[in-house]
RNA sequence: GGCCCCAUCAUCUAAUGGUUAGGAUUCCAGAUUUUCAUUCUGGCCAUAGGGGUUCGAAUCCCCUUGGGGUCACCA
């Protein structure tokens, strides 16, 4: 794969989310775009946990996004970095900012806090910190843990060069103050860290969510003051749910091990994500190969797009089709239908595979085959049965029982033609009633496929059962 | 509300300033299927509105409208 930056700079990319909650879909689909482009460039794509704040810190969350990962497969190079192990290195440049006076610390209280923003609220100001301690030089105030800021420039402008929405401005005055940078407890806060984390670990191209858009001049500002040289962002514009609000995990099937549970393969899962917000002409399927050699990050789209899930069951159930049976009926494991060792195997998948939305579906569909029915819908009995279903029944079991050649579909197939030559009746006669005794109801895989895979004893208990309700 | 971003079928999207505005999903109809599903064929459906610029605008500019994001000692 040639890159387009070629040989000069690896390009190095990183998804780096705070373990809050599970992972979700919105961020898989910007971990995506990152590992993508990464692999793209034959670079580095890192993963990094953004858990400064100790009183929100959860240790379960930051597991399962790693498990989510493992899960649909991408990989990330070197150790997980944790930014709750690297507090001394955030000291160290904090201090630096310190003594540089390009930071300084600042003692006002919260609730001295809180007072000015609603005074400038009440006066139609944008709440913004006034810059009392900037240079402040006398004696500290008693018993106050104070906070550092950051020096933020007063007056121009800010231009962040963003790969997806080219060029935006952004006046200080309207957007700026001067921000913490360290709680009063010590710890830094999240866009300092960001900031000295993608510059201290390489990160030249940051591929986050739009979300994120409004914190760049922020993080611009840490950048300059510790002299880093900045990357090249791109802002993923968001997913939505059908409100057109940004997807949250109040809307439901959010979190990407759902979709595990639900029955969607990963392939499908990553296909259906690469598909928001990017495109490559009219292409819709992308194996992860093919996503890899043409995925750019210039080509995402500035809109934000919906999640609709009807796509991601029609990719599903495609990838389900082109699956080999061997691997399906290792996937279905975990969904409760084990046909290891079975021998009609792949007589039974190739009949199902073709009918399902889902693994989890699919796995149903088997255990439905291969278990008699408990019971008879009404409905389908009533349209099945009709007065002579039970001679063609009868007739059926009788021919059954005298054949001990049968093993494929078309075996069956021709017992039913016999049946019906004979008898000089319609398919339908004896397809209905058979199918209902067969699954308990009308819809499912051709009824001879069905015998062929159950097999000539299975299918007369069956149909017997059906018949001994017929008195 | 301030700042910022966005705007093509219901949804995901395509279209060097010149196309009958294309594809996909959904939906509808027909064919295939003894059923259901699959598959195949066909169909419905869009450039938010208004001004410019231009021989020509979905495409460039402005305004309006609509939607979204963000404004913490969260990330």
């Amino acid at each position: 794969m040639h890159s387009k930056k070629g040989s000069h700079t690896m390009v190095v990319t990183r998804f780096a989310p705070s373990p809050t909650g599970y992972l979700h879909i919105g961020g898989l689909r910007t971990a995506l775009f990152s590992w993508l482009w990464a692999r793209h460039n034959n670079g580095k794509f890192v993963l990094r946990i953004e858990d400064t704040d100790q009183s929100r810190n959860n240790e379960a969350a930051a597991r399962a996004i790693v498990e989510a990962f493992e899960w649909v497969g991408l990989d990330h190079d070197g150790e997980i970095v944790y930014q709750s192990q690297r507090m001394e290195i955030y000291k160290m440049y904090i201090e630096q900012l310190l003594d540089e006076g390009k930071a300084y610390k600042c003692y006002m209280s919260k609730e001295e806090l809180d007072a000015l923003r609603e005074a400038q609220s009440a006066r139609k100001e944008r709440p913004r910190y006034d810059g009392r301690y900037r240079d402040f030089t006398g004696a500290p105030p008693e018993g106050i843990d104070p906070v550092i800021r950051i020096k933020a420039p007063t007056e121009g402008t800010i231009t962040v060069f963003d790969g997806i929405k080219g060029e935006v401005v952004f006046n200080v005055a309207d957007i700026l103050d001067d921000f913490i940078i360290a709680r009063s407890d010590g710890t830094p806060t999240y866009n300092f860290v960001v900031a000295v984390d993608d510059a201290l670990m390489g990160i030249n191209e940051v591929i986050r969510g739009d979300d994120h858009f409004s914190n760049t001049p922020k993080q611009l500002v840490v950048y300059e003051a510790l002299g880093f040289k900045t990357p090249v962002f791109y802002h993923v514009p968001m997913i939505h749910n059908a409100d057109g609000k940004k997807l949250s995990k109040r809307d439901g099937a959010t979190d990407v091990m759902a979709y595990k549970e639900m029955g969607y393969l990963p392939e499908a899962l990553l296909n259906f994500l690469v598909r928001l917000g990017w495109s490559h002409g009219d292409q819709e399927i992308f194996s992860l190969e093919e996503m890899k050699a043409l995925f750019n990050p210039a080509d995402i789209n500035k809109s934000a797009s919906v999640y609709n899930i009807d796509k991601l069951d029609w990719l599903n159930a495609h990838y389900i089709k082109n699956m080999h049976n061997d691997d399906l009926a290792e996937h279905l494991k975990a969904y409760g239908a084990d046909l290891e060792g079975h021998d009609k195997k792949e007589i039974l998948l190739d009949a199902l595979k073709e009918r399902a939305k889902t693994l989890k579906s699919l796995a149903e569909m088997v255990n439905e085959v291969l278990s008699d029915p408990l019971e008879y819908d009404p409905k389908a009995r009533k349209k099945a049965l009709k007065a002579d279903s039970k001679s063609i029944l009868g007739a059926f079991v009788q021919m059954l029982e005298e054949r001990d050649d049968l093993h494929l579909p078309s075996d069956y197939h021709g017992v039913m033609e016999e049946v019906v030559e004979a008898m000089e009746i319609g398919f339908g006669k004896i397809g209905m009633p058979l199918r209902l005794a067969l699954m308990g109801k009308l819809s499912g895989p051709g009824v001879d496929t069905i015998m062929a895979v159950i097999g000539k004893d299975a299918a007369l208990r069956r149909i017997r059962k059906l018949l001994a309700t017929l008195d």
